[in-house]
DNA sequence: TTGTAAGCGTTATCAC
DNA sequence: GTGATAACGCTTACAA
């Protein structure tokens, strides 16, 4: 059942039918009601393909993720994914998810759907401070928008939640509990989060007039192996960091773990704080402290800017950057001997630990 | 650039071009590079749009979740979803992630990808034993395949494991532990999996001679929250079961978090098994004995499978029972005194407890 | 208010 | 080997 075989059986042009069905106003109520009735006796449904060579938008919007890898064993990726395909759904647009395959770059799939024509617009993921998809889109001017910034951000649509704010709250906080050893465990610098967290981490030690040694600084990765390797590693550093900052939740997670195997309770021995409140960040062992992203609204957010561009919206008008809130749950806690760490620790030097005797206490051993 | 545009540059007609770059045969191979140069320096891509409508295939396969709700905070998804989604890229289809909102159905999903046309065939996941959506794909004829069974499994394309005699395999190595009062934490019985692994679970308690006290089967669903939720309620229960069944690992950690809240140690006093082998739980704590799903795997023969129906393949070859696996790490032990669970827990009656002095001797206090 | 007809950019069917 | 030309099923000027 199509258009043509609907408007034969009505004694109608196609174009009359297909004004009625669209919801014109030139179309006269008894002819509207005949048509749209008869169209769901007969069972008619719009070819979907045709409707989008013939009006041009192929109503489907793509999703590029950095990477799906990223997300493997991520929590969060289905809840970023509802708010974006709620949104689509409510405006009747198809959500296309791109999955780039291991030893593909993005920047290609992101071609091939954009030249292809296979979707109006799209959004992404995790940007890279140099992005190419975001280099790429921006230049031919298409629609799209990012969940997170990066160099070219002043030319897009994006949402992002201000990560240096948050990570220096985090440090902060940590150093009114009296932390002055404060360990990151970051990930790959040249996701521009990474960048601004660990910005936000610099911002706060140095009003506090700490330069970090660089030991205390780590590029581990996402996922709690990591996590569990790099807390492994920062522990046998001496002095050892009272406190650990994660890139993200599953990341703190597999910190604690290992802590707890080293017999370090998280909360009491090592502070530990997290980033995005995943739902199993609630119910860690012991409850992680954590900055709160709310990753659905961010999703629906991503989805609405994308559609408004293609409405005609500015992206100049289309940027958000979110207050971060630090949840304080009990993994973070004062230093276990908050004197000698304060006294101590706070004046060793960026590089090698100092030589005996040549400047400051020692711990105790 | 289109088609039009670049015979009109090469002096060909369009046919030719676009034979020439579909890679017929019958077009000279001198014709076919100029084509395919000029092409390139040109930047043509084809409007995937107009190709479909021509064509009249979509390259498009839709996944359909039964709820995305389903994995929040579940970490499998992405590599579900990767594994579907690299098997279509490779045969240059595009994914539609079929978001279906709360309170919508996920058949009427289906009908506006199908009725649209939107979608040449479809994955569908964790199916009910009646499920609408196979009820009417099946009646259609339409392409689909599904990650997992029910009822008119016979009439489709499927992938499962065979949750049955995972159960059973769980069940049985609990029973040889020396466990006699196992708990199963399940889900909603109308997921067709949930009913199969009950199966297993009740055939190997029944070889056993066991059958198991209604109390000791719940139906609380996924996720942590609902796995210490239930087994909270099940540790309050007398006897108090020895082992927990669980429907999936993070209803399992849930389950070993709340023991340990009550001072019980998994493996130790009370055994705990999982399903699916979610990264997390290698490092559970301690770390989980469960049920291995190769959930990539599965996508991509999910996506496989579609793909060879759409080149005319017979459903009834493409369904697949995977055999399980039961990976045993340390969640899993002989219960604390196996005399008294041997002796006493195994003919308690199946519904009330027993009046007192009526039957079998009571567990000591 | 309704109808005619020209696209949309391909692929497919024929002739040549 | 190559080229007209007709679909594909809809939207949308424009005409009536």
């Amino acid at each position: 059942m199509n258009l043509k075989e609907l408007s034969r059986r009505l004694g109608l042009s196609m174009t009359t039918v297909s004004r009625a069905l669209n919801g014109y106003s030139d179309v006269s109520p008894r002819t509207r009601e005949r048509v749209v009735s008869m169209a769901r006796e007969l069972g008619y449904a719009p070819n979907a393909t045709a409707r989008r060579l013939s009006s041009g938008r192929s109503e489907t919007i793509g999703f590029v993720p950095q990477s799906l890898a990223a997300y493997y064993g991520n929590p969060y990726f289905a809840d970023l994914l509802a708010g974006i395909g709620e949104t689509l759904h409510a405006a009747n647009f198809d959500l296309v998810l791109a999955c780039v395959p291991e030893g593909e770059a993005p920047l290609d799939v992101c071609r091939k759907l954009v030249e292809g024509r296979r979707v109006d617009g799209l959004i992404l993921d995790r940007t890279f401070t140099a992005d190419p998809r975001v280099e790429y889109l921006a230049g031919r001017g298409f629609p799209f928008a990012t969940l997170g910034r990066d160099r070219q951000a002043a030319r897009h649509a994006f949402v992002d939640l201000d990560g240096e704010r948050a990570l220096e709250m985090a440090t902060m906080r940590l150093l009114e509990l009296g932390h002055r050893e404060i360990a990151f465990i970051a990930a790959d610098p040249r996701f521009n989060f990474v960048r601004e967290r660990l910005a936000g981490y610099r911002r706060a030690l140095a009003r506090a007039g700490i330069v970090p040694r660089r030991e205390l600084l780590r590029h581990d990765g996402f996922g709690e192996e990591a996590g569990a390797r790099a807390a492994r590693a920062l522990m046998r550093l001496r002095p050892r960091p009272t406190a650990l900052l994660c890139i993200e939740d599953l990341t703190a997670i597999g910190a604690m773990r290992a802590l707890r195997g080293l017999g370090l309770r998280p909360g009491r021995e090592v502070s530990v704080i997290g980033y995005n409140d995943i739902p199993l960040a609630r119910v860690a062992e012991p409850p992680l402290s954590t900055i709160r992203m709310p990753i659905r609204d961010a999703g629906r957010r991503l989805a609405a800017m994308v559609l408004a561009l293609l409405d005609g919206a500015d992206p100049g008008e289309l940027q958000e950057i979110w207050e971060p809130e630090l949840i304080l749950r009990e993994s973070d806690g004062p230093p276990p001997d908050p004197a000698a760490a304060a006294e101590g620790a706070a004046r060793i030097p960026l590089s090698a630990p100092p030589a005996a005797g040549r400047r400051g206490p020692r711990r105790p051993p």
